[in-house]
DNA sequence: ACAATACCCGAAGAAAGATTCGGTATAAAG
DNA sequence: CTTTATACCGAATCTTTCTTCGGGTATTGT
């Protein structure tokens, strides 16, 4: 079984949130979710760029954190559908406004990264 | 010199904010250097956990993203001191919401992921 | 001279995270 | 009976990020 090397502070409120929210794809999973986007699959039309294995883990983990929850009757072919948990949506202003900050300063940052010839 | 395979998505606001406060330590840096927090040496006493080397790497690219910005006389011993921008000034409450939303379900989280097995 | 201090940099390797590919399960449709 | 569809899981490999260690620079104090 996998077991973590460092340490982790749980206790900081930004290094726990982003735990939970700061996969590579999460928080286009719970856009697409908060959307009625429902079922993996349609998630992964909904984000073409992520693989399928991510989404699934992603969608695991969103899981056990209480983020969202699982409806899948057990019909074939099998029909999960997630949808969010109070707690999950109360992280989606949150979302809006990272969005929000990020595209407001997208020109100065892009700007920034071309002056200096860093490539990070 | 190094150069990223994946290719990045720095429209989506999320994903440029991410890129530039989203490393390990770059929020405790810039609320270190919010704080008064100014030279190298003191950020790694007020962050022990971060190894010298993440902070340096992090204090560039803050000032290459125009985040913080650096007064050095060239006195020595070297006394450099960063101090936050405008811009960097602009995503503090951000953090602070972070940091509030974290702490505010940090209980929930860890009862979850204590409940169910996974070592996330 | 020479240590001490403070900042910064490069490079090897470890760790975390993502990708890719294959497999399981089940039932309905052809 | 074979194919198709959907969800999920395991494992190898690759990419990115962090750690660790060492070095260089230039001044001040001994």
């Amino acid at each position: 079984m996998y077991e973590r090397k460092i340490e982790e502070n749980l206790d900081c409120g930004i290094y726990l949130a982003s735990k939970v929210f700061g996969g590579k794809w999460k928080c286009c999973i719970l856009d697409a979710i908060n959307r009625g986007i429902a079922r993996p699959v349609d998630i992964g039309h909904y984000i073409p760029e992520a693989s399928k294995r991510v989404i699934e883990m992603q969608l695991a983990e969103l899981l056990i954190y209480g983020m969202i929850e699982k409806q899948s009757d057990d019909t074939y072919p099998k029909k999960s559908e997630y949808s969010l948990t109070i707690v999950g949506k109360s992280i989606l202003p949150l979302l809006a406004q990272m969005d929000e900050w990020g595209l407001t300063h997208a020109a100065f940052v892009k700007e920034r990264m071309t002056v200096s010839q860093n490539p990070l």
